[in-house]
DNA sequence: ACATTAAATGTAAGCGCTTACATTTATAAC
DNA sequence: GTTATAAATGTAAGCGCTTACATTTAATGT
């Protein structure tokens, strides 16, 4: 691999002309220009970005801490975020921090030793602290998806309250009254607003919340599937089940299918992300959109504004979730048990 | 930031000394092991991987191009890669290709130029030619999904001849005689195999492939909706439809909803990947298993044994697709036209 | 023609590490 | 106590760039 004292020596001018013609922001004459970088391609150079980023300690890259690779819903965060970057000239380094502390620490650590000029979050696991401590360090960050007052202006969020409380309003519109719900853990802080907001919307229609009704999920398929299965097993009756994310609501769709309810028939249920497949389960599913795609874009957007300097459309941190109807929730006016 | 330097005074010894316990394989006596640990603890220090990887000329990080970030086939197979490396403190690099030649160069070059260690691509735009060329160069890599009879030995593959063929032949077995096809882009070498492994199979069944019922798609659901409703329009009669990918099948499956076929009854459809969405569809998608997941692991195996010199299990470069059975290819007897 | 100033280029220090080699210190053998 | 040998530590030269500063060259005014 060529270096560029190779190609100073080829061209017959010094270092330094030939990394002012990299970063073409100098002065450099159009002759000389064009001798280096004929010389460039005639070696077929290449600059060595880790020297570059050592050197400037500025490397155009910036980090992303995601949960997971996989699933509907990081694919879009991180395609909505390299697509700003691409036209950029930024580049992404991914890292997985698997909802575990020990990883997601490891992960930002990694990252930031990688001479990340930014940081893009979506951690679950660990704590305001360490994030409060962390803001105080060189390298500067946002949070998706996480609010810590502290840190307010950099955490970019859904409003969850809002979102709860209007898949259980239509839920409660279509005329049902007894609401099985099944929760992501409560630990997370999105678990709890979407579930406060269907608590909201319950009040708001005079009934209480049954925590009979409620089963606490993982926000997996598998516990949705797990989580129809318990609720069906207890005595208290229900006509609708809201899922604290599509792909419970999924997994209790093929619960229900085996426990032989006909949908959205016998029992109603409703999701929560709009995540692609829910348009081709069947019923399609009602479920509330979550812009991720359009929340990656702006994470990424205030990283250009204030780690590059670079003008941007202007920065939103609170995004509103917006009701999909489909066809998953019936309309109720008798009362069914959901005794087998 | 606190420096190796830094670490050094306060400690009381050598630059040299406290890089031998970062890379703990030196000897170095217990005591001054101590006295650096502490002394890193107290400065919070935190290695520069940028300059270690300067120093070292290896990074620890492999560079991995995907086509997309988003989808249901690059989640698991980045999922796949990234477990495999985390266990062994390997990094990912991940940069998207975006199926276009400048911008898969692009990357490469990007990752490259920021010392991966080891490559892993899954390219489609640039040519043979480049990736033999590339191959000559200093950074090692694997392709997935891709056959170049120079690079045999780092190719990881699905045999997707015999795909098409499981899927074809299912079809056959159900009695249907007129099959639709929708491909993916035929410059594609899978889109290639997998029709040739369709044609292999109508052949065995003594039927002639019919061009008119082969429409060219890309790959995305869209493609697939229009793929049905170009097929539905032109004159010759067809039962069942075989899409080259799940994506497009889906598209299809919602063609034939807007169309007013009632599925499969009226049509049936195959797809092919067996992509996480396929059991949650109505019908549930009959389809090919592409084990993607596994294909990813072992393009990190090969990485881990051939860069990094690591014992992996053996190693495995042409993986079997499978048939996978669920309800949207009816039995055929009669014949249906097509004709609305 | 010369001085003045701006543009173009060169020089060299340094970014934070690793590592070959040199040196010092401890350990063992006699 | 010497000397030979191994273990522990230090010295210093890079890795391939960027960039402040110094120097040379060209452009302009008089």
């Amino acid at each position: 691999m060529a270096t560029i004292y190779e190609v100073s020596k080829l061209a017959g001018v010094s270092l330094a002309t030939v990394s002012r013609v990299m970063n073409n922001n100098a002065n450099v004459s159009d002759a000389t220009r064009k001798k280096v970088t004929a010389a460039m391609d005639e070696l077929g150079y290449r600059p060595n970005s880790i020297a570059q980023s050592l050197a400037s300690n500025c490397s155009n890259s910036v980090g992303l801490l995601v949960s997971e690779l996989q699933g509907p819903f990081y694919g879009p965060m991180m395609s909505g975020i390299e697509n700003t970057f691409r036209n950029q000239g930024k580049h992404l380094i991914i890292a997985a921090g698997h909802s575990d502390e020990e990883r997601e620490k490891q992960g930002i650590e990694f990252l930031i030793s990688r001479n990340c000029d930014g940081l893009i979050l979506h951690v679950e696991a660990v704590s305001d602290d360490y994030l409060i401590k962390l803001s105080k360090g060189r390298t500067p960050f946002v949070l998706i998806n996480r609010y810590i007052s502290e840190l307010s202006d950099r955490c970019i969020l859904l409003n969850n309250i809002k979102g709860g409380y209007l898949a259980a309003k239509h839920v409660l519109e279509q005329g049902h009254k007894n609401i099985a719900y099944i929760s992501g853990p409560l630990w997370k802080q999105d678990a709890k607003d979407r579930l406060e907001g269907h608590k909201q919307a319950l009040a708001e229609f005079n009934l209480e919340f049954d925590e009979n009704l409620l089963f606490q999920g993982d926000f997996m398929e598998a516990s949705g599937y797990e989580g129809l299965k318990a609720l069906h097993e207890q005595t208290h009756p229900f006509t609708a089940l809201i899922c604290a994310n599509d792909e419970m609501a999924v997994g209790a769709m093929a619960s229900a299918r085996d426990l032989g309810l006909t949908l959205p028939k016998q029992l109603s249920i409703m999701g929560y992300d709009n995540v692609f497949f829910t348009r081709h389960v069947y019923p399609q599913l009602s479920t509330v959109n979550y812009p991720i795609n359009e929340m990656g874009r702006m994470a990424a957007d205030w990283v250009l504004s204030h780690v590059y300097q670079k003008q941007t459309p202007p920065l939103q941190t609170l995004f509103e979730p917006e009701l999909i109807v489909r066809h998953s929730i019936s309309r109720q006016s008798a009362q069914i048990t959901s005794q087998g």
